[in-house]
RNA sequence: CGGGGUGUAGCUCAGUUUGGUAGAGCACUGCUUUCGGGAGGCAGUUGUCGGAGGUUCGAAUCCUCUCACCCCGACCA
């Protein structure tokens, strides 16, 4: 590709309403532009060639993991989604409308129920399965939010699969494959990663994989042990109960005055006593009416996902109003303790191991100081893992200590089991000849945030650096003052040429620009691998090639070239 | 949906307090130079001042309404 027939839309200035870095790159390299609207953006070329290497990257895989292509349609009718109840369910995020003859239809967020329908309409027998249907499309989520540029845009394009089983063992095995064939991709995709437990919220399932991009402005926390491969999205790491048992009490309980002491912080400073020597008590509402009071250490953060798990608490989680609080309890927030609550107690793992310390007396203005269990209360009986976990925990699975770690997802796998095949009738005769529920498994990929990840992920304060896999051209050429130089012209054009017949996908600088202003341009646009050519080269039989990531330039003498270059580029990109 | 902020040239922004009829830098066009790191010079082009209504001789500026976008939160798998 010449440089002169390519859109190039760099920009020296960041626009300003780009916060995360991803955003400002792919908008000052000129790869995307915002539409009007908010949350919906324009490819431009040179960004749309990068999304076409992923999506390649990813239809390869997908292939030959034995999954097979569909293309189902972003318009969905409304009475496949009032089968599935999640007409009623989904909220506002399904973007609704009707046609000309007034029927429903929304456009797909995902595509769970026009799958199930095509499953129950072409598959028939046992023998057909399992099968794995995956396609690359756009969804739309009307996000309450959309933010970070194409991270959290409004439309997306999502790679999805959703496979189909007779039993729990093949989708397991499927489950699998997937898990591996997600492990080639991102590594294809020149992507630090890690596949974590997640949660499997809301869409129920007994098993579920997060793929996390790691990267410091991730939107999620991951916990991973130093030591093994357990890794899990910090929603649902276990905290695992540390084997030393508690201290003896040393000191007496004594009501110590606390005025206008309200937060762990102020509490802990005002004693004079770390925040791990504290408990604090949280009042949420209960399952059936009522309140509940959750005591963590106080240095701990509740897990609101963890607690929602809870027979006797609510879900979701839900705080307590200061006023139900001041006329359950009897005091303000800043003072509630655990000697004498009158409502259910349910107690971090961790809260349990503290002696001699330090909670509220239930009384404003006071705090009790040397409490104990069993002695001063009863010992509870109510324990749960209600915190989040914090570096240096121990794993969950006995093996190294836990480190946190900031990802952004960009890929999910799980086993749906029936919920929608049982909605909506989807089954195949087994080898008795018996009608049976099929189950399912559902595999995505945001192909478009995977782009923005990547940015997050290789970029220096020149602009974006491509893996090979994924630039949009491997190699720029840059001619220094070609237009005053006919040799050097003359030798450009046959060095575009032989690079194009090795094999490269090149770009020829044959813009009229002096030689910083391309060098920032490629720089800023992210192309791995830059090759300058210049009348001195030419007197003495070189190039000068320098990577994305090289300090310095080097000299490669002309007879040497390709094979260097082929050396550098390697054969994953090609 | 709640709180905060911003809307002026393609981009970044000044001008609004104190009303007087629209600016800078970058970008863009042409020419030029000492042309390997966003260079310099000369000459140009670019605006419903987010929108509507009002006050006024006169509104980017004051008033009312409205729309959009951004940030924080809530929401969301």
């Amino acid at each position: 590709m010449r440089a002169t027939q390519l859109l190039i839309s760099t920009l020296k200035e960041t626009p300003a309403d780009a916060e995360v870095i991803s955003h400002q790159l792919l908008l000052r390299a000129g790869m995307i532009r915002k539409l009007e609207a908010n949350g919906l953006y324009n490819w431009l070329p040179l960004g749309l060639k990068v999304l076409r290497k992923v999506e390649k990257i990813i239809r390869e895989e997908m292939d030959k993991s034995g999954a097979q292509e569909v293309l189902m349609p972003v318009v969905q009718p409304a009475d496949l989604w009032i089968e599935s109840k999640r007409w009623e369910y989904y909220g506002a995020e399904l973007l609704r409308f009707k046609d000309r003859h007034d029927r429903e239809f929304c456009l797909g967020p995902t595509h769970e129920e026009v799958i199930t329908d095509i499953a129950r309409r072409e598959l028939r027998s046992y023998k057909q399965l399992p099968i794995n249907f995956y396609q690359i499309q756009t969804k739309f989520r009307d996000e309450v939010r959309p933010r970070f540029g194409i991270m959290r845009a409004r439309e997306f394009i999502m790679k999805d699969a959703y496979s189909f089983h007779l039993t729990q063992e093949s989708l397991q095995q499927t489950y699998d494959v997937m898990y591996e064939t997600y492990s080639s991709i991102f590594s294809r995709l020149g992507l630090q990663f890690r596949a974590v437990l997640a949660d499997t919220g809301s869409i129920g399932g007994n098993k579920s994989h997060e793929f996390h991009v790691i990267a410091l402005s991730g939107e999620d926390a991951i916990a991973y042990s130093d030591q093994s491969n357990y890794a899990a999205n910090v929603e649902l790491a276990e905290a695992i109960s540390p084997v030393i048992s508690r201290s003896q009490a040393t000191q007496e309980l004594k009501k110590v005055s606390t005025p206008n002491q309200h937060s762990i912080e102020d509490v802990s400073n005002f004693l004079n006593v770390s925040p791990e020597q504290c408990l604090k008590t949280l009042i949420v509402y209960g399952k059936e009416d009522g309140l509940v009071a959750l005591i963590l250490r106080g240095d701990h953060q509740l897990n609101v996902i963890k607690a929602a798990k809870h027979e006797l608490i609510a879900s979701p989680v839900v705080f307590a109003s200061n006023e139900e609080i001041k006329e359950t309890i009897g005091c303000e927030i800043g003072s509630i303790g655990i000697i004498d609550l009158k409502i259910p107690m349910i107690v971090d793992r961790s809260a349990l191991q503290v002696s001699d310390f330090v909670c509220g007396a239930n009384e404003d203005g006071f705090h009790l100081t040397g409490v104990n269990w069993g002695r001063d209360l009863p010992e509870p009986t109510n324990i749960f893992d209600l915190r989040n976990v914090v570096e240096n925990d121990p794993s969950p699975d006995g093996s190294g200590h836990l480190k946190i770690a900031r990802g952004i997802e960009v890929g999910h796998i799980f086993q749906l089991g029936e919920k929608y095949s049982s909605a909506m009738q989807a089954k195949v005769l087994d080898e008795t000849g018996r009608a049976v529920t099929m189950t399912m498994g559902c595999y995505g990929i945001g192909v478009t945030r995977v782009v923005a990840a990547a940015i997050e992920q290789n970029h220096d304060e020149k602009g974006i650096i491509w893996h090979d896999s994924i630039a949009p051209y491997q190699i720029v050429l840059t001619p220094m003052n070609m237009h005053k130089s006919k040799r050097l012209e003359i030798a450009s054009e046959e060095l575009y040429k032989k690079l194009i017949a090795a094999g490269f996908e090149v770009l020829f600088d044959d813009r009229k620009e002096r030689a910083g202003v391309m060098f920032a341009d490629w720089e800023l646009i992210g192309i791995p691998h830059r090759l300058v050519i210049s009348d001195k080269g030419l007197d003495e039989q070189t190039f000068e090639y320098k990577g994305r990531r090289d300090k310095d330039a080097q000299k490669i003498s002309a007879d040497q070239l390709i094979d260097f270059l082929k050396s550098k580029i390697g054969n994953n990109a090609m």
